[in-house]
DNA sequence: ACCTGAACACCGTTCAAGT
DNA sequence: ACCTGAACACCGTTCAAGT
């Protein structure tokens, strides 16, 4: 890449940073070219699709979250590395409102520039998961497509004015139905 | 209302019904209004807000939701009557995809037309949820806006097309953490 | 009273023309 | 190679003009 267009297409990220923060996953690209400073075409060269953008902006926590689950596979308690993996997950995609109905949709989408890396965070989620249940320590009735659904939940909850100050409670809630094994049913 | 406006409103209305139920709560006015064969005005006329038509494309379900809910208050299982309210407040949100996020921002928004609906709902299963905790059938440590929260997040997981498979089984986990009872817990 | 559609200010997306 | 901005087809919302 020339310089001056790694020069565009960090000023790019940056401004998106802040607007999307802003204005959530439907800010206007228009928008972000013209603080950007940078022609509308500039915007659509360095990222064809909105979900090339949010691929770019979300990629550190993608990275952390993958390292993390990395670390979290070899931990003591595998209930509590569940626990922490997802609540991780929660904080990353609740960190731009509206990005977890692409996250989500990626999944079964294979166009979507987040395909790869919401793949790879569902299947990290997923082996934290069998390993809690080849422990004991989680209920055995659920996959991880239910734990994306449960964190993809939550961070909806998250991003809902009228609802964010329930989402730390309802996560407790939620963790606590999958760590109960159920032969503590009554 | 004359009858000529009166004939534009249930026609728009039931054009309406069709649209929004193909492409969602983010649907065109202006092509819903060119599919009922009507000017733009006389969609913003009758409907001057999106929340209005919302109101009234879930009016019927909201109507039977709060008659059932009457009924369920004098039910014999308290926790049962919990479960069989919250599932048809998703479903009823779910009939249309993408509604659930004005019915929730209506839930502190007084301007919305879908405020005094989703206040009602609310209280509603409001009431249920107390009596069955009072008879030690739901746990205490949550209230209405928690169970408002969680059957949101359901409506939210099954207008995902990714997940919506989830949705029932999900429903009982989550019905399941409600219910059970705290003094059951290891 | 009610309806119409032009007008305005936006948007996403593409692409010929420039450097 | 890369950038620009006009052009196109949309959208929500308002409002003067019609019946």
């Amino acid at each position: 890449m020339r310089a001056d267009a790694r020069k565009n297409y960090e000023h790019l990220l940056a401004v998106a940073r802040v607007v999307v923060t802003e204005e959530g996953a439907d800010a206007s690209l228009r928008d972000i070219a013209r603080r950007a400073g940078v022609g509308l075409g500039t915007m659509y060269r360095h990222f064809p699709t909105r979900e090339t953008l949010f691929e770019a902006l979300l990629r550190t926590g993608f990275d952390e979250l993958a390292a993390n689950a990395e670390k979290l596979q070899a931990a003591d308690s595998p209930g509590d590395a569940l626990v922490s993996w997802l609540r991780e997950f929660v904080a990353c995609a609740h960190n731009y409102r509206g990005v977890i109905d692409s996250m989500v949709a990626a999944i079964e989408d294979p166009d979507s520039a987040l395909h790869a890396s919401c793949t790879t965070m569902k299947a990290a989620g997923a082996r934290l998961l069998a390993r809690a249940q080849a422990e004991g320590a989680a209920r055995t009735d659920i996959d991880g497509t239910d734990l994306y659904a449960l964190g993809g939940a939550l961070a909806w909850v998250g991003d809902q004015p009228a609802l964010s100050s329930r989402v730390d409670h309802l996560f407790t809630l939620i963790t606590g139905a999958i760590l109960t094994p159920r032969s503590t049913h009554t």
